[in-house]
DNA sequence: TAAAAAAAATGTTTTTCAGCATACTTTATA
DNA sequence: TATAAAGTATGCTGAAAAACATTTTTTTTA
């Protein structure tokens, strides 16, 4: 079962951004300090304000970032699909930023490969062409995070949803029957993607689906008609 | 007058970030390719959306770096003071979030030196060191986004604003009094600082003034009682 | 499979805040 | 300096969204 498992997953020589820029001293020293662990569904892989001691690169199932707010309410910050890499931010900053400012946490029985936080510091400091894709990465991110917080604060609530179920199928795709978006999430985990109470989520999912915009069967979520999402995401 | 500015504003070697990390033929290409602008107030830096061209250190003035939202109701996303850099993200970033995602405006009279985006771009991929502090300062902004972005949509008003406040004396200290914020602004800026319209500014600051927390003289905002904007702040 | 727990749905109430109108004050400009 | 323009102050109203309560449905677990 272990064996299974560790087949299962990729190598992480199948990451071009982190392998195929680095020497073979480089490489040899990454393949020795890596190391692959399972998490079990909704368990807890960092902690909001805890020391950061790793980088991960999520290989397997789905993890999501998140804040933990005013009176303890909890903000989706990112949802991580495999290949995405995590835990990094935490590690670089320095002053007032350094340490983990976000819980991760398995949404899905996950497979995530580690590498240790001294380890990636050296190769970043040792290797430009990768600390430039660090730069890259970061700088991507950045702009996300100042784009999404126009959308949760100038947003009113179907807009803020309307973004949140455009940017799931955008993350995680559709299923087969081309409509249904890749991803079951609890009404109250789509109401902290969308920096709104729980009740409001069930609302106005109800409302889209009354609308024809989008069908709904439990944690399914077919969209009918994308471009009224988009619309209804222009216009706030 | 010319010759009078040039001697006022700092120069690129003494930013140790930029100078201190680089070989001497990196020193000579940058110094060959540098330009020091200057801009009025209120003039436009850069412009959301634009093709980004230089990465910017700002030695002298205020600038604010702002997003045009829903309906163009505008959002302070920074506020800079001298020896900050700005304008790398849009350079860096590929993919969906390269160019300016921002607006850049100078807040008061400014001056700035200007690199060019090949130059930095070459510099950080022969430099592992300066790519290396590019990464722990995205990295920093990062932190600080998220940590806005819980600030931004989960508190209440007083909170927003105490949170403002606290942040501008941060940044800009305070004046010889030792209470009153070095930095002017229109309670509309104040107000897009906090995501809140401009009479709820004005008003929450008349409020605060009322209860003793603040004293406002015009655009001067006097800090009578920190430890309880930071208590209006941390409940929210 | 039954019982318990969690999640979803829905209606009602209350709070927060945006929008607007108006008056007053300060600053810019002809 | 007069006039216009911009910025500030304050009250009122209504829309949006949170909070709460209750019921129903689904999921988990014993």
């Amino acid at each position: 079962m272990v064996r299974k498992q560790a087949i299962e997953v990729i190598g992480i020589n199948e990451i071009p951004e982190f392998w195929n820029v680095l020497t073979e001293d480089q490489k040899a020293y990454l393949q020795a300090n890596i190391t692959l662990q399972h998490y079990k569904k909704n368990e807890l892989i960092h902690k909001e304000g805890g020391e950061p001691t790793h980088m991960m690169i999520l290989v397997r199932g789905k993890v999501k970032i998140y804040k933990s707010g005013v009176g303890g309410r909890s903000q989706i910050m990112r949802m991580l699909k495999p290949y995405e890499y995590f835990g990094y931010r935490a590690i670089f900053a320095h002053g007032n930023f350094h340490g983990y400012n976000t819980n991760a946490r398995a949404f899905e029985s996950c497979s995530i490969y580690k590498i240790p936080a001294t380890v990636i510091t050296d190769l970043l400091q040792q290797n430009a062409k990768l600390a430039f894709s660090f730069v890259q990465r970061l700088a991507a991110d950045l702009g996300a995070s100042d784009a999404r917080m126009v959308n949760l604060t100038q947003k009113h609530i179907r807009g803020r949803l309307a973004e949140t179920l455009l940017f799931l199928k955008e993350s995680y795709g559709l299923e087969a029957d081309g409509a249904t978006i890749n991803i079951y999430l609890a009404r109250e985990d789509i109401a902290n993607l969308s920096n709104m109470n729980t009740s409001n989520a069930i609302r106005t999912l109800s409302t889209f689906a009354t609308e024809g915009i989008i069908a709904v069967d439990g944690r399914k979520i077919k969209i009918i008609d994308e471009e009224r999402l988009h619309k209804i995401s222009r216009l706030g």
